[in-house]
DNA sequence: CGTGTTCTTGATGATCATCAAAGGTGGTGG
DNA sequence: CCACCACCTTTGATGATCATCAAGAACACG
């Protein structure tokens, strides 16, 4: 068995069958979700496999700008460096989400997993080629890059205006949602980053973040069944936290 | 003179005679820029001119997004409202710049002007035929959704990891920088928004944003000759200050 | 079973928000 | 042309939120 297939044998025992895109990964998600079979067999034939462990960089800040990822099992955080060595965490990505596309000649963050990870990766100069043989796909690309600006768009509201533990509940949503677009709606949400990664995202402190946990858990809204598990039991306070009054 | 023709004689007027797009409004970006002949004269078929004064909203928050914008004169801010009626701004548009584009139904957030302004307004049905018709205009959406998103992107870093100090100064530096894009290249600057619209964009209250200015004018690193003008006299220590220490 | 990492909890203090009031500035209408 | 008015800005006093510093507890890993 070649090294391709070996690849897509673990991407369907890892996501089970079904209509799974064997190259792009997901069942909902991924690059090619919405192209036609021609697109994409195309497409396929010109992505590889490549697994890499957790805290594994797929790329770092202004690297260039050679691949375009799909994680297709894996969790990723973006970041962005300060000069002082303190990071901020751009977003969290997921089994099905693509990263790495810009049109400039280098990344302007990094991506580090979480997790150990299985990712898709699409060489840019192949991709362009793809493009302009089917603008469909850049068609797809625009898609994610507004999705993107409003998830970020999204963020800014919570650091700019919301308080310690306001933010902390709309993270605690977004979580829930975006295991909802990933059709996993088991009341048990996987949390695989550390108090210290939520912090970088919320612009708190871990301890801040740590304490607005205990916080929760004992007015009973969630629960942690295991380490990198948690369960939402009150997502109408949560909902009002976020969406109150600043106190 | 019809109508169309005072406009674009008024912004001849504003911009001074040059290489003028006609219809997408300024000499260095807008949505026409890097067009080719052909296609730029299709758009142009299809767009107009309007004038709006300051305060008015180019469009609403949920607003079905029927047009897509080109500032052709003025200074817009977008914003996104939070239920208890506070705002946070998610980034001022210029002269030369495009908005209100997105794949969605709706708006995601308002666009209010801080000036009177002329706007040159597409349908978005009409852009979406010249996309299918000329897929080099659609690139060109995706290259200024990826600027947005880095924009977008930066100020998440600033907002989330700096104090208010630092943060006041990355403003006034990207003030200067996006001046520096328009080639707008004297000492003084335009800054027509008040104090609140700043506060509302760093994560501030306009007192802190006032005692920024006064801290910064003391130290003689800024001036304001008049309402609505900043010079910077000291870049040099605002970049420091960016870039430094928390503290 | 030990060791390093992550998480929790406490004590203290700095930054910035809030509340309050006065001084400017520009625009409008008498 | 001046006076009034609305809005923006400045400045001060006070306090809340959250960062910082510190130490111990729980957990994961080899």
């Amino acid at each position: 068995m070649n090294p391709l297939d070996a690849a897509r044998r673990m991407v369907r025992d890892a996501l089970g069958e079904g209509e799974i895109c064997g190259t792009c990964g997901s069942r909902v998600a991924g690059l090619c979700r919405p192209l036609d079979a021609a697109t994409l067999d195309d497409v396929l034939a010109e992505a590889e496999h490549v697994v890499f462990g957790a805290r594994d960089y797929l790329f770092q800040e202004g690297d260039r700008a050679g691949h375009v990822f799909t994680l297709v099992h894996g969790t990723a955080k973006l970041v962005r460096l300060l000069p002082d060595g303190r990071e901020q965490v751009l977003g969290f990505r997921f089994t099905g989400d693509v990263l790495g596309y810009t049109t400039g000649g280098t990344y302007p963050f990094a991506a580090q997993l979480l997790t150990g990870a299985t990712v898709c990766r699409l060489d840019r100069h192949r991709l362009d080629a793809l493009m302009r043989r089917y603008p469909s796909l850049e068609r797809r690309f625009l898609d994610l890059c507004i999705q993107e600006l409003a998830a970020t768009q999204d963020q800014l509201v919570t650091v700019g205006r919301r308080t310690a533990e306001a933010r902390l509940a709309a993270f605690l949503l977004s979580l829930a949602e975006s295991g909802h677009r990933r059709h996993i709606d088991g009341p048990v949400l996987d949390m695989p980053m550390t108090r210290a990664d939520i912090a970088d995202f919320l612009g708190l402190t871990l301890e801040t973040v740590s304490r607005g946990f205990t916080a929760f858990r004992r007015r009973g809204w969630i629960r942690e069944p295991s380490h990198g598990r948690v369960e939402i039991l009150r997502r109408d306070e949560l909902t009002e936290l976020t969406d109150g009054e600043p106190g």
